[in-house]
DNA sequence: CCTCCATTTCGTTAAGCGGCGAAGTGACGA
DNA sequence: TCGTCACTTCGCCGCTTAACGAAATGGAGG
């Protein structure tokens, strides 16, 4: 019950929910999750470890930044499953594809003028 | 979107979701839905109609009594799905199997003693 | 009608959560 | 070694939400 509630705890905000979408498409770094939700750094942050703590998204250091990408697809736990429906929920929502736009702008466009950008 | 949030939100509460799994054995009154979950009549009562919301839940008027039950297994809908996957994680936890004991003592109790104890 | 009683609605309180800015951390480059 | 920059942690604020008791609702039976 408690690994449930942690997440779906994490599934039910918004901005959470774009990330992980969002993160459909390869790994993102921290400043180009920023950019996509127009919130603050620390903000992005504090979703992103909620996130990881739920075990949805994982992390890697690169340099100055830090990538988050979805798990590989080992097995099909929980959190997997989980990720998979709200995937499917939200397929051709308004929100979502509006993102996806955005994503491929955000995705061709220089890292280090992104970050400078904010 | 919304509709996705309505029903993760509603999943994404302990209460609720137990009160989910004791309907898997079929339609309980609201007085035996107070039973289980030692909470008092105005929280549950809360708590059913955000379920009702979500259309994870029905309910049906019988004389004193207001029957809830799970919607009939028509099309798979991002409510259904979800809740699916919500049993399938929870199946075997602790909090549910105490439920089911406590279950079947208030499914054979009588409706009438069982609302005049509280 | 009028009463009873299961349930709902309302108003309040305390805890949890999302948001921000400021300060802290740690790695890269001058 | 020192500054810069991406990110995290911390402290605060405002809103949401779960809990309760009290009052309202509405059907059943007298």
């Amino acid at each position: 019950m408690k690994q449930y509630l942690v997440i779906i705890k994490a599934l039910s905000d918004p901005s959470r929910v774009r990330m992980l979408c969002a993160l459909r498409g390869g790994e993102l770094c921290g400043c180009q999750l920023i950019e996509l939700l127009g919130l603050a750094p620390s903000t992005v942050s504090k979703h992103l470890s909620i996130l990881n703590q739920a075990e949805l998204v994982e992390s890697r250091k690169e340099g100055r930044w830090v990538y988050y990408r979805l798990p590989p697809k080992r097995v099909m736990d929980v959190a997997a499953r989980m990720t998979k429906e709200t995937f499917r929920a939200l397929a051709g929502s308004d929100t979502i594809c509006a993102d996806d736009k955005q994503l491929k702008v955000i995705r061709e466009a220089d890292l280090e003028e992104l970050c400078r950008k904010t």
